[in-house]
DNA sequence: CTACTGACTGATC
DNA sequence: TGATCAGCCAGTA
């Protein structure tokens, strides 16, 4: 299975109200300094993807932040997500990540990513 | 194989 | 509060 392929995967796992920043995700997918390659993955869904991307953002410090830079409209489109499920945004721009961070373990993820390698 | 790019990060200034 | 820089990884040419 792709490294692609197991970013959206494990993003469309992502519960409601939750997110994961992109260096979090890499290391579920047990390569911690894999972060870029992450967004990378992410770039390539189309646009009205039923994948909730939206739900993974980039960290800055305790702050997530949405750190899209490809158009102007998918990081306003990513703030209302995010806002819709819930997250309480600081000044406009950032927010506690600890208090949305979806807490998980890279042994749920293997489970998860074993299931779907059956289920194609 | 080398070179370059990007929805990253943490450190530095 | 920004702006820069240098490591990092996967994909592509």
């Amino acid at each position: 299975m792709d490294f692609p392929q197991k970013v959206i995967i494990v993003t469309e796992a992502i519960p409601y109200g939750k997110v994961l920043n992109y260096g979090r995700l890499a290391e579920l997918l047990d390569k911690p300094h894999a972060a870029r390659a992450v967004g990378y993955a992410l770039s390539g869904l189309p646009y009205g993807t039923s994948v909730p991307w939206h739900r993974v953002v980039g960290k800055h410090g305790v702050y997530g932040r949405i750190t899209i830079h490809g158009s102007k409209q998918s990081a306003d489109e990513q703030l209302a997500r995010l806002k819709d499920e819930g997250v309480a945004f600081d000044g406009h721009r950032q927010f506690l990540l600890i208090d949305y961070l979806w807490e998980t373990t890279p042994i749920e993820i293997a489970a998860l990513l074993a299931a779907a390698r059956h289920g194609e």
